[in-house]
DNA sequence: CGACACATGTAACACGTTACATGATTTG
DNA sequence: CAAATCATGTAACGTGTTACATGTGTCG
């Protein structure tokens, strides 16, 4: 549920083709988040299909315009937060926890080798992002990931501070 | 490639049947991720052909089991440190991001939005995170939820000061 | 001319989600 | 007995990803 509201949004500026969804996509996220040109197509074409876009065929490019439902479709994502419930499974969290099923031991080292590799990431990040001030969403991108791996980090931390006071009384 | 993995870790401890492997993967992840059967049944058919997964067919139940090759596969998935390039699209993100095509004022409007929304759902993370330490498992799913939205808060706060500083210069 | 950007698609595949169908066993 | 849990699946659908095919225009 990403390229379609992506879509959406860039055609909220007015009828937009195909091949220019893309690449303002690539644009806004600052050239962060590639989009298949195929893929603007096929999603272009189930937007149709749920009748919040519209075709204007003309000479021979195809122009692509909001409906009403589109519109209304998009406010209505605008106005959303997004809350996940159930939260969506995440990678690394998934790790730990399937870790410890085999042993406090085998988790405390998934837990170690992650953080080390956190902590090199989180510096490389850091650079980049205090470094070319490429544009604005670039920037906003970077900001983000960095402040994620600080996250996750934390987490990590948590873990281990869990796993060696907690060990022995798993209800 | 979440449940995949987390099928195959499971196998680790032994040969499984498909029912036993959605409770104890339920279990393992604090009950927060509910995983369909049916999902188990078609995530272990796509095992088997890629030949990480045997069958042992008894009387009337089916038991799976790893091979040499799930062993190895899982071993690689230990050692392996998620690191996504490019990262993965986030709504959050997403929506910051396009609504800044549509001026710093709409994106503003949508930063304070989340900014509340999240403020919220933060104070009721903490107080379930405070409150009945299910499990392990259950404590630390919790503790990330936690960390994970205090990060999106940060990342908000960040959007917001570059929104109001930045204003006017986009290269 | 040749490479590259522009422009539009199709096909195949992977994964996740939900709903549906079926039957055995356990337990209140 | 009735309901819940255990147990195994199938079917349909939505989305995302990659690769492939095709053609026009532009620019060095």
């Amino acid at each position: 549920m990403g390229v379609r509201e992506g879509l959406l949004a860039l055609l909220d500026d007015g009828p937009r083709y195909g091949y220019q969804l893309k690449t303002t996509f690539e644009g806004a996220t600052g050239g962060v988040w590639p989009l298949n040109v195929g893929q603007v197509y096929t999603t272009l074409e189930r937007l149709q299909r749920d009748g919040l876009v519209t075709v204007l065929d003309l000479d021979d490019q195809k122009s692509y315009e909001l409906t009403a439902a589109g519109r209304e479709a998009l406010g209505a994502w605008w106005q959303t937060v997004p809350v996940d419930d159930p939260p969506p499974r995440d990678e690394l969290m998934l790790k730990v926890l399937l870790a410890i099923e085999h042993g406090p031991d085998h988790a405390l080292t998934v837990v170690t080798r992650h953080r080390t590799a956190l902590v090199s990431l989180l510096q490389q990040r850091r650079r980049a992002d205090g470094a070319a001030p490429d544009s604005l969403a670039a920037r906003l991108v970077a900001d983000a990931l960095v402040v994620r791996a600080e996250a996750d980090l934390r987490w990590l931390d948590l873990c281990e501070s869990r796993l060696t006071t907690d060990v022995g009384r798993k209800p």
